[in-house]
DNA sequence: TAGAGTGTGTAGTATATAGTATACAGTCCA
DNA sequence: TGGACTGTATACTATATACTACACACTCTA
């Protein structure tokens, strides 16, 4: 049971349905890793790649980059340059959203993106 | 110029003038690691410490151990485990975050604090 | 029915991470 | 003025991370 690499099976596989572009070794070979390598990813048989290697896979799959790399569990290097300029500030956010219930985050989400800040 | 060797040193100082149990090589000590490591960590000659070792840091010197772990750039696995659930909906705070001027920020984290949700 | 393409199993590896071990020079103060 | 303490420099290291290389069995189709 891997978040990471049955994301990246479905999301792969739905693709392949259209385009056969989309097999396992041929998207290995685009985004230059080992077909074997991405077969233990998928299968949740190793960790999430690397920072790189989750942002050419959201490339070369259309998938938004930031949700890849948050299921791989990890905080993109541009975002950790954020945090680092306001530790403080971030650890509340955080604080916040842990203890939050669903809803309340979505209601959140939708209030920053649509309000006037 | 290192964010968490600096916070570290100014902590641990300010600690130090009170009580000298604060020493560098005390800490050390106490927290486990060798106080050779734990100099070079502070002057930002190495990068921060594991997750473990900067709970154990924060916890020595009575810090907020998510704002330290924020200042190492790391996310606390169990923030992790939070974000592995909701990836999506991560994605999109941080998303907001990103782009959001401080102000902004600090009134969402008080809105979020004092609010009824 | 051979050849191209498919996914996967096994074994090994380069690099980064997160430290240790020991020695050294300076300070404090009894 | 010598022992206990301070911080730091240098050299080395165990473990985890993020893969590679290659071989194998299967399927599809021309």
């Amino acid at each position: 049971m891997s978040a990471f690499g049955d994301f990246l099976r479905e999301a792969r596989e739905a693709l392949r349905k259209q385009e056969p572009r989309y097999s396992l070794r041929q998207v290995a070979a685009r985004i230059g890793v080992q077909p074997s390598y991405l077969s233990k990813v998928e299968r949740g048989d190793v960790g999430p790649p690397s920072e790189s290697t989750v942002i050419r896979l959201a490339a070369d799959l259309g998938e938004d980059p930031d949700v890849m790399l948050a299921l791989a569990g990890k905080v993109s290097s541009d975002l950790q340059e954020v945090i680092r300029k306001r530790p403080r500030l971030f650890a509340d956010v955080i604080l916040q959203l842990k203890d939050m219930p669903d809803r309340a985050v979505l209601r959140l989400v939708r209030e920053v993106r649509d309000g006037d800040w």
